[in-house]
This record gives C-alpha cells, structure tokens and sequence, in this order.
DNA sequence: GAATTTGTTGAATTTTACTCAATTTCATTG
DNA sequence: CAATGAAATTGAGTAAAATTCAACAAATTC
C-alpha cells in the first residue's frame, strides 16, 4: 500500500455546493456496489472512478483514503434505518411487541439493503477503527434503543427484571446479524416474516417445551395469580402447541 | 496491491520435512500476533518475515500469498476446539446440558484465545473465500455439532418439535459471537461464567417471566402431565425466581 | 562425496493508494 | 458581460506493498 494519507480518520472533506454533494452520492453509491461485488480489499479505486466516470484523484476530494469512503457508506443508510425504525416503532405498546417489531424491521431493511449489509456486516462493523466514526455512533444510538426497550419490558413487567438488559441486546443482535450475514454468503433467502417470528420466539419464550404456559387452558391460566408484574402485555406472545 | 499469485485459494504448499513443519508453524505464530495487533490490512509480510526472522519470499514458500496465511491460521486451532469441545461434552447426558457446556466451553475458549479470536472473527469468518478453505469445514463441523444437539432435544422432548434447529444455531452462535466481539472491541472482559449462564439462559427459557413453570410450586409442577415429550430431561434447568 | 531434493534469500517486478500542480468550470459582482 | 476567484477536476507521478524468481545453501539420499 502507499504511504498513509494526512489526515486518516478526520471527518470528510466538506462539501459546499450541492454539485459536490451530488458527486459525492454518486461516488458513494458506485463504491456501495463495487464493494459488494468484489470485496473490499480487492476493490480498487481506479475501478471505483472508472465506474463513476470521474478520474481518480477526484475520489480524494470528498474522501481521504479508500478507508474513509468504505466508512462513509453507512452514515445516510444508518439515518434512514433509525428514522424508519422508529416508525415502525410508533404507537406499538408494550416492550415485547417492541422487540418483536424491531427484530422484523431490522430483517426487513437489511433484505432491502443487500450490497449495503453485507458490506456493513463484512467490511465495517468489525473494524475497531469504525468505533471512532460518525456513523457509528448512530449504531450506538440503535444499540441504545434496544436497551432501553428491555428496561421499558422490565419495568412493565413483561422481562425478567434480573435480566442483564446490554447482554441481551448483544444476544439479540447478534442472532440477527449471523442470520442475515449467513443468509447472505450462502446465497440462502430465508423467509424473512418467518425467520423474524422465530426469532423472537427463541427469545421471548425460550426453546423449552412450555409447561406451564402453555398447556394450561387459558381461562385457567388468566386466572393465576400474577407474580411480579402489572397487567397487560404478558400474553401479547402467541400461545404455541407444546 | 500486487500481482495476483498463481494458485490463489488452492491449499497450503505441502511441507515434507519436519523443519518446514516448524518454520511454518512459527510464521502462523508470528502472523497471529502482528494480524492482531495492528489488523490484517495494516500489517505487511515484510513485518511479519522480520518478527519471524526470515526473508521475506520465505512466507511464499509455505503461503501462496497473505491471505493464504490469514485463513491458515484457524486450522490447527480449530481442531483443538473441535477436539476439546467433544471431550468437554463427554459423558453429559440431555441436550440442554449439552448446549449449556457448549456455550460456555466456546466462551472460554474465544477467552483463552484473544488474538486468535480476534483475527477469527474480524477478519476471517465473514469472508466469503473463506468459505472454500480447509479450515472451513471445521466450522460447518462445529456447525453441525450445535444442530445435532439440538434435534437430539427435540427427540427427547427438552426442545420444542416445532424449532427449526438451525435457525436456532444461527442465534446462539450469532449471539455469542456478537458478546466476544463487543468485548473484545471495547475492550471489557466480563465474567464468562456469568455470560455464558446468562446467555443459555435467554434461550433455553425465554425472558419473560415464567409464569407457570416457576411460579408453581416445584411439587405441583411435577405432577402436572406433561404435553409432548418423553421422560426425564425436562427439568435439568435451573428453577429460577420469578 | 556426488547427486538430488529441500530450504532460503533478497533484489526486481507489478500493482496499487494517494498526492499535487495545472487546468477547467462556474457563480458572483463591479 | 467581463473579470475574478473559488470550487471542482484531472491524470501523471510517487512511494509503499505483495509477489516472483533466479541464485545460493543446507540437508538428505544413494
């Protein structure tokens, strides 16, 4: 590699006129597919300039190295998820239908945005240096509302309240990333309303036959004196066959 | 980057003697190491040739070229997790103890390893040319191993029939795949056992409150009938408080 | 101890990422 | 509308890195 650009990791070169800002999209989107298809490291960026018809010192003008562009990537994508995500979100009630809302839409949105998850999941997320970026604290935003939805379920009664809510969400998380990243490599797509439910379902109610919850006839069942919890949003779940 | 190598993805040149065996496990060594520190694109041969006290074309002769050697890192590794993980799940008896030990072994084992599993994970798993490698099929072994024990939980009644069992792989491995990284990422260490118990726990029970399997006195509870499954096995988890 | 096979070297080659001086485009203003 | 200067663009040039390879050394075999 040659020798290491001035300024690494600042932010990008800012843009004035919205002549620059639209080359800068255009860069942006050509980069999204050329990475897709051949991987980041065996990208290059005369390949990216040719594709976008610009020569290749124009790349540097809005990025600083082939990094900072990799990196650049996410942050309009990452405004557009949490914006939508947080529609989705609206007036649903409950933490579980939360949860199980956010789990479908995040599914949902990385089926969507291929080329842009799997250069996310591959390229970006992993890569220490993304933590000090713009766009990753927008992850961390995300990140963020996952816990804070735990806490809302716990404090709702609807989560165990001795649940450790940063470990969930990094469990949740992650089973949707190796999912989605598996589904994607090999070539597998899964139905995602399916996938989406299941998952939650491992979650939600576990894996083990449910006994107790489930082979009571409901009316009995509504009967039972509650435990910790208020009212409400404790049988949103499906009741499933044992 | 540089020419492409002739054989680029065929397996590892073959070593005869037992002093090639030892030149080529020590530059693995010296490429875990400086791979881990300073990531795979940053480091250079000519780093890893001088740690390992060798001329530079000395790495070519036993890796077709620097992605060889990345993805000849897992080999060995991988077979003494494959290894150590059969003889940890020895003589355990019912699928769910099986799954706890699992994720807790795997967890211990990422911890053993930090710079291995650094590599593994960020460099190495997501790449799909890793996909057509040796080592590779260790994972999908390893892989397999998971859905097994699972569809033996199903056979014997611990896992519900209805689990699509490796969808279900996919989240465990995901999320503890998902809890390694962040920690290693970020730096924080926290208390596998405790991780490892706790992440079991989202799974084999679910996260909300267990209504009727804990709420139950344990007396009762037993001699409710039971819906689907065989005997025994059922209640190997722990009971927790509501 | 000659012949052959295996291991080692490091300079030469090729392919990049990145820089920068020169040039063009374009809006603003006198 | 011409002059001005800022913004955008170019692409040849530079340096760094991966890979090759011909020559040499060590070990092994016969």
């Amino acid at each position: 590699m040659p020798p290491a650009a001035k300024n690494m990791y600042a932010a990008s070169i800012p843009r004035r006129t919205s002549q620059g800002e639209e080359k800068r999209r255009l860069i942006l989107r050509v980069a999204t597919e050329v990475f897709a298809e051949k991987g980041f490291n065996e990208s290059t960026i005369s390949q990216i300039a040719k594709k976008a018809e610009i020569a290749e010192g124009g790349i540097y003008v809005y990025f600083k190295n082939k990094e900072d562009l990799l990196f650049s990537i996410p942050e309009e994508r990452m405004e557009d998820f949490l914006s939508s995500l947080r529609k989705q979100l609206e007036g649903i009630r409950g933490a579980l239908n939360k949860l199980r809302k956010l789990i479908w839409y995040h599914l949902y949105f990385y089926e969507q945005n291929r080329n842009y998850t799997l250069i996310l999941l591959q390229n970006i997320r992993l890569n220490p240096r993304f933590a000090s970026t713009q766009a990753y604290q927008l992850i961390r935003e995300f990140s963020e509302m996952v816990v804070q939805i735990i806490e809302e379920g716990k404090r709702e009664g609807s989560i165990q309240a001795g649940i450790d809510a940063r470990l969930l969400r990094d469990a949740i998380l992650g089973a949707i990333e190796h999912v989605t990243i598996r589904g994607s490599i090999l070539g597998r797509i899964p139905r995602l309303t399916d996938v989406a439910e299941r998952l939650y379902g491992f979650f939600a109610w576990g894996i083990q036959p449910q006994i107790g919850t489930v082979t009571l006839p409901l009316r009995e069942f509504m009967q039972m004196k509650k435990p910790g919890g208020k009212r409400g949003d404790r049988r949103q779940g499906k009741i499933r066959a044992g």
